[in-house]
DNA sequence: ACTATTAATAGCGACTCGAAACTATTGCAA
DNA sequence: TTGCAATAGTTTCGAGTCGCTATTAATAGT
């Protein structure tokens, strides 16, 4: 029996997202269209521009435009220019971009052959090694909308006081920029 | 309390390794670089070709060749030919190299805030994942020499029965492409 | 109105990626 | 021994990511 040490740990969680990754490059998507494509499947509203996408993947804004573009051509997103901020543009997934953020991975297969306990647990150190790298890059969460401060339950169903606007049951259950747990 | 779904998981793997990557980005070598330097200060004198390097890594040969060139042009790692085989290459990490793979990244610091405990049920669940992944993708597993089947200790020390050859403790340690776990 | 800030974009150079073609060396077998 | 297949490494191609540095447009603050 050996020390489980933090590199090994480090190149564990690497190796794994690169062999993922690699069977991504199957298909017309590379892992990082296909990451912004599978967030943009789990996103709320308020969460879909480029610079959420490059927040959240921990990129630049210009690598996130041209890759969205590049979705966009390839018809598994569409752009939508918001009314009240016009610099501010949404990418809302196409019925293909639906399907194809969808499509099994191998990486998927391999945890659902652990036991529920485990998965929980192995949830659960990730997260926490998640949120502790996210502080140490100020980064922000995304977590989602009903783990939020803000989200409160109104007579009329959820309801966000940060923005001051209604959600939907679905909504509730998305990612959202501006999440902050409490 | 929410079920912890592959589909998160499989999220959170690719997003810790992703904001990880991101940080590597910062000095003059890239994430796939670095992973390569990693690799290759932790292999075993019979591991660290492009091919192995390629493998370990889910990539094709020929990106292994041009970013070790890369790696090489940079001053991180030595290039030393075969003498038994002539068209095969070994990369050395050079002392800069060393001092390189072994700067700390934020998700290790984040890795060793857990408890030992902790560490090692991560460790353990990683582990169990990237096999899984591994015997879908009929992918070696590059474990540890001293945990292969033909391992053995002789009277003069650790010896590897299939490629006949003494080993030293180091090595012993060290990542080998030709691992069986039994 | 002036200014600072913010969102998205464009261009540059270095690089990864898959894929396919290519060279050199080795191993096997007739 | 000669011939051929397999193997190790390399090269080239086009598409695309990445950090970086402008640039444009819209918004917010004074």
């Amino acid at each position: 029996m050996w020390m489980a040490n933090e590199t090994h740990i480090r190149d564990l969680i690497n190796r794994l997202a690169r062999l993922d990754s690699a069977q991504g490059w199957t298909g017309d998507l590379n892992p990082t269209q296909l990451a912004m494509l599978s967030y943009l499947g789990q996103a709320n509203r308020f969460s879909k521009s480029p610079s959420h996408v490059a927040e959240y993947l921990g990129t630049t804004r210009g690598t996130a435009t041209q890759s969205l573009k590049s979705l966009q051509q390839k018809g598994y997103v569409a752009e939508r220019r918001s009314e009240v901020d016009k610099r501010v543009i949404s990418y809302e997934l196409t019925v293909t971009g639906r399907e194809m953020s969808r499509s099994p991975a191998p990486l998927q297969a391999a945890v659902s052959s652990l036991s529920t306990k485990e998965r929980q647990t192995f949830h659960q150190l990730l997260q926490s090694a998640l949120l502790d790298v996210l502080a140490r890059n100020k980064g922000r969460e995304f977590g989602l909308c009903k783990n939020c401060q803000h989200h409160q339950e109104s007579n009329k169903g959820p309801y966000c006081a940060l923005l001051d606007v209604e959600l939907t049951r679905d909504e509730a259950d998305q990612i959202c920029y501006e999440q902050v747990s409490g």
